[in-house]
DNA sequence: AATGAATGAGCGTTCATTCAT
DNA sequence: TATGAATGAACGCTCATTCAT
């Protein structure tokens, strides 16, 4: 039952201009606001056209979300690419992320949305990022660049400041400037301001360093050595 | 149009049932197949009852909201109000915040969903929350307990830490456990692991410190000794 | 999820109007070609109330056909009451059936549709009219009335008679008469012509009677005076 | 219009495949969940093919019919051909009938369904069926085969003892033993068992036969010579 | 001769909301 | 105060049919 491929240049064409409105409308409106009729208006095909490439709506979203998902994961991944060291990849690739949720609030929308519409999608978003994330700390801390944290903890924590931050500063921002739902538009893009991503940096560059400060009253049952790597080496501190 | 406040003691119970009612059905099934049926059912009181406190889905959806919001809140608060000092205190409100979590998915369910449904409650929320945030780091900082980080931000910053964390070891490995769509249940009540747990604290208890790395320069280009020179100077932190 | 009854005479009215119009739309156009802002349209309710009282298209068609079965039962148990044999009894029945056919078309049509739209009502329509014959003749064969025929294939002979000549002088004729899709009206109605009807009384009766007829192997092959020799010994008979 | 009949042995083959396609998509799945696509795909040519044979779904539906029609009516003509005298024809002719209908289940469901698709084809079908009987029957009456019985009437009642037998011990046995949707099989294939092939020919034997059973009162407004054809001669009787 | 992309009228169904009781 | 019958706009989706290739 998942329709066909198409088989002419022009019926790629057709796919292609779905899938961009429907990331539009849904950016727009939401999903569930979303009508296929919108969409199909929106790229300028007939109604029934939609049935030719796709299952249902939530086909269609959920190839939304994987486009989108490639297109954040080939952005911060080139943007880490050139980076001397860990803390500079993750300066860039913060950076390219703001940048990338300013200017594809799609993105943002899109993804949090899929929490509830699919969440398998939603997962599988996550989880992509996580893995490159993983990636780069594991190696960063094999190499002595980062303490001894744990790659996977370190990721969800990166990735949760990197969503409440931009959420903050460049989509509230843009909210604010905008003021309605006039459309944004290239001149109201807004990105996190120089002062507060340095202050988001530097909080990470000390989180990731290695550095262990003491901390003595283990209340709640948990000791400073309930996990194996968080190994006695974080003792030569202050 | 705005409905009158009930005046008898019956109204008072009958509209603060279907505020339950609304809470656990907008958790269990999400806005959108939330239908004022259901919720009435849920609350055993007729439909046409419905338009008697409130003007409609969205209305009773903000109050739900707001009350949760309220209950989040007071949460943290008793559990930060004993912690001898900020460090403590983060993990004494995470504990909270993750317990909360674990124990109301609707909270984390229906705050997500706010985002779209009704972005006013969703930004009170974030609002109120940052505000107890800022006032407990404003304090912090004057007093030398942490380093010189921006309030603001760093109540953004750990925000962000708490959702994303939340996320995954909590909301996922609840799902993961009940693996369908069967109540959780207080048994399949899931908390963060004590070893992630610890590494969160951990990384956020660095990233607050007073340390200061000699990375000043806020331009995102490169600069002389960026590579290795985190560690020896991060010694004069308090 | 059946929906519930009404619980009001104003709600009993309703579905009542619904059952009825139902019945007109699906004899005049079909089950197919009925569509739900007909079968509405035609009972003055708007579209929604359909569907406070029914499921569905299927589940309304389900309880029209039980309707036209029990209607039919009723008009042919009432005609066979007084019957003071069983081939009288056959014939008020029959006599009944062809009228009831006449005059309510829906039936007709009705039931031999439901043959592909729902299959199980269609069976039930057709047992429980077997039902009844087969307890009319088991007394009948008992009392030595009839022959000795199995009551079961009996049962299904006779109804296959009644439905085709039915079909041929009842249906055929009203379609003929009206020559096209105008309402038949009481005038149009047709009923089976008396000699057509005396003929197949004919038929019945000999088909019924206890004559002995010599062929009795009941393989289907040939045997020895398979010929000419019905009619001598159907004299015999009562 | 109307397509043009193919020019070519190539347009022929596609055609023919085309018939044979719709004949069985229109047993399995009914006329109405039948798609001009679900015909060309199981036809194995491209949709735009089928306007080239057909002018629509209707039109493709008559031919179906017509092809059945014409099917059956040649295996029971073959079936009755070698029969000594009518009994026999008749028969040999249900039992042929019968068969046809365990082996093509398509004649039967298409058949029906013909009454509300296309009543013309419908009326075609059973027109084109009594012809054969009432010839059939009127040589056994001037031969005194069978009794003075009105050939059309009794071949209309022979068709409908043949159909709704058809119907209970052809049809429904064999939804019985496959108990499901799936594909009958030759294995599955179901004919009337033979005690019940011979209480209903021992039936049509005695319906058909040249006795006249008394019967007296004359309710209803019918009397025996209501109708030309029940002669007198009917009177030998006991 | 053959194809399949494109179309849109029309379907069944849902649900927030109103209002007479 | 409380009810639930009634409503209809709007949705997702299907499919017979056309037509450019």
């Amino acid at each position: 039952m998942p329709r066909a491929a198409p088989r002419t240049a022009r019926g790629n064409r057709t796919r292609a201009r779905l899938v961009e409105s429907a990331e539009q409308v849904f950016a727009d409106v939401g999903y569930h606001d979303a009508s296929i009729v919108k969409i199909t208006e929106h790229a300028g095909v007939g109604l029934g056209t939609f049935y030719l490439y796709f299952d249902g709506k939530l086909e269609i979203f959920d190839e939304v979300v994987e486009d989108l998902n490639r297109r954040v994961r080939h952005a911060m991944a080139e943007a880490t690419e050139a980076a001397p060291n860990r803390i500079e990849a993750e300066r860039a690739g913060f950076r390219a992320f703001f940048r990338f949720t300013a200017e594809h609030p799609a993105l943002y929308r899109i993804v949090r949305q899929a929490e509830f519409v699919s969440p398998a999608a939603f997962r599988m978003h996550y989880t992509r990022i996580v893995e490159g994330y993983i990636e780069g700390l594991t190696a960063a801390r094999a190499s002595g660049e980062i303490g001894d944290v744990d790659p996977t903890v370190a990721a969800w924590v990166l990735m949760g400041i990197g969503e409440l931050v931009g959420m903050r500063w460049v989509r509230w921002a843009a909210a604010g400037a905008m003021d309605s739902d006039s459309e944004p538009g290239p001149a109201d893009t807004m990105d996190v301001p120089p002062d507060v991503f340095d202050q988001v940096m530097g909080f990470i560059q000390r989180g990731l360093a290695a550095v262990a400060l003491d901390r003595q009253d283990p209340q709640d049952g948990h000791h400073p050595h309930d996990t194996d790597d968080r190994s006695d080496d974080r003792t030569e501190q202050t």
